[in-house]
RNA sequence: GUGGCUGUAGCUCAGUUGGUUAGAGCGCUGGUUUGUGGUACCGGAGGCCGGGGGUUCAAAUCCCCUCAGCCACCCCA
């Protein structure tokens, strides 16, 4: 017989990696009530539309990474592939939608890919979104919250924030227009790749990987000659704001994102080691998205960073180190006691008790050992007669007695 | 979806030009007289050699297929 295993792409969290998975999202949850923002949990089904209509058909999420399927009532479903659109039906659901909203979340995603470094089919995010303000300040509002998140993991120095506009639906279709008969006029010098790209979404084209292209892109049309005047002026606004708040980015003219909601803002937090799965964290404004969707003509902006691939910035993880104690007899007749005596202990969360309920009282002490035990508690038949128990010091090796009454206080500070 | 590398014990890995019953270290487990761990010594369990097919008197080893993992492309967090 196979062994039975996960699905492909998948894992089981335990170890020492959900501790790590937990550190992230705690760190997260904290600094984001901190700045006022309220958690959200969304279904992990949706209704496949939600996706279709606010990603756009030709994306590769939509078109071919999208876990969707007909239940048995017919209906048209699919585990979601990220958090935004999400939540933007969540506003018009919930009839959010005359209000400022500031909300976070963090859960799993799907993506149908092919798994390799810091890339698999269930993954995890953390994000924030920022609905209902056209406001620049919003856009700088969130930014620093990533900036404090990333610190706070202390990965911020490791990582570059790369910021471009798109402009506006105005500007930005203007612009694909241009960039459509630039890179038709020189289609022959063109990557294969990017010849398919052309039709479909010729933003990508700017920042494919292929040499071939990246020496015709130098000379295509920059996206920031095409900006009108409302959207020149909400980046230049946005990048003043960055300055005086000392915070490091750099303006990549050819930073775009897949989908096809974000307007204006674009950025990403990038590792400089040049592995190809390097944006940890990204985000951008989304004005179109909510009306996309059916609801008012909403604007918003946020991120989502991958827990994951923060994971492989974080270098050193400092696990909450508890005092392990083991508790146990010489005589098996007492070990109803030992429990008794545990379930009335009111202990501090640093300490972890381990009863031991197997084997001869060698194999307790080994078994603590092995554990890596602070000390143990022993009931001795003798000493039980007395009311006392025996705590030994595994790092002296020294033991002494303590009465039955004492012991609760003896854990939480005398260890 | 395309490509590269890798699959032998719980883990890390040996395994010769195909040749007896597939090994080591670590881990696990039992013991060295039953009220004391770490160290040492002696034992034990545990492998469809990822799966299937083929070549051969004989395959962990050679060939084909397949699956999985890792990595890269693509794409994205």
């Amino acid at each position: 017989m196979q062994k039975v295993r996960t699905v492909k792409g998948t894992k089981d969290l335990l170890g020492k990696e959900i501790l790590i998975h937990n550190f992230i999202t705690s760190k997260f949850e904290r600094l984001c009530k901190g700045m006022n923002f309220q958690q959200i949990t969304t279904p992990i089904l949706e209704n496949s539309e939600i996706f279709t209509r606010s990603l756009g058909l030709s994306s590769d999420i939509v078109s071919k990474e999208m876990y969707n399927f007909i239940d048995q009532g017919n209906d048209n479903l699919v585990l979601r592939p990220e958090g935004t659109a999400a939540i933007a039906r969540a506003i018009i659901t919930n009839s959010l939608e005359q209000d400022l909203n500031k909300f976070f979340y963090f859960g799993p995603m799907f993506r149908r890919e092919r798994p390799q470094s810091g890339r698999s089919r269930q993954f995890h995010q953390v994000g924030v979104e920022y609905i209902g303000s056209k406001n620049h300040l919003s856009d700088v509002e969130v930014i620093l919250l990533a900036e404090q998140f990333l610190k706070d993991l202390k990965i911020r120095k490791k990582l570059i924030l790369e910021i471009n506009s798109l402009g506006n639906e105005q500007s930005r279709h203007n612009y694909n227009l241009n960039l459509k008969k630039f890179f038709e006029k020189n289609l022959s010098k063109l990557s294969d790749i990017s010849k398919k790209r052309l039709n479909k979404n010729p933003l990508r084209i700017l920042d494919s990987k292929e040499k071939k292209d990246q020496d015709i892109v130098q000379s295509a049309p920059n996206i920031i000659d095409y900006l009108d005047e409302e959207s020149k002026l909400f980046f230049e606004e946005l990048l003043k704001s960055l300055d005086k708040l000392k915070i490091d980015y750099k303006i990549n003219r050819f930073l775009v994102r897949g989908l096809d909601y974000y307007n204006h803002t674009a950025f990403e937090y990038i590792t400089n080691d040049k592995k190809s799965q390097n944006t940890v964290l990204a985000g951008g404004r989304y004005n179109g998205l909510i009306k996309n969707l059916g609801g008012k003509d909403l604007s918003g902006v946020g991120w989502a960073a991958g827990i994951e691939r923060i994971q492989i910035q974080l270098e050193k993880f400092e696990e909450t180190k508890f005092k392990k104690v083991c508790i146990f007899s010489t005589n098996r007749k007492l070990d109803v006691e030992v429990l008794k005596m545990i379930s009335n202990l009111k202990l501090n969360d640093t300490i972890q008790l381990n009863f031991v309920n197997d084997g001869s009282l060698k194999k307790k002490f080994a078994k603590a050992n092995k554990i890596g035990a602070y000390g143990c508690l022993i009931f001795g038949e003798d000493e039980w007669k007395s009311k006392q128990v025996i705590w030994k010091d595994f790092n002296s090796g020294n033991q002494k007695l303590i009465n039955l009454q004492k012991v609760n206080e003896f854990l939480n500070k005398d260890i």
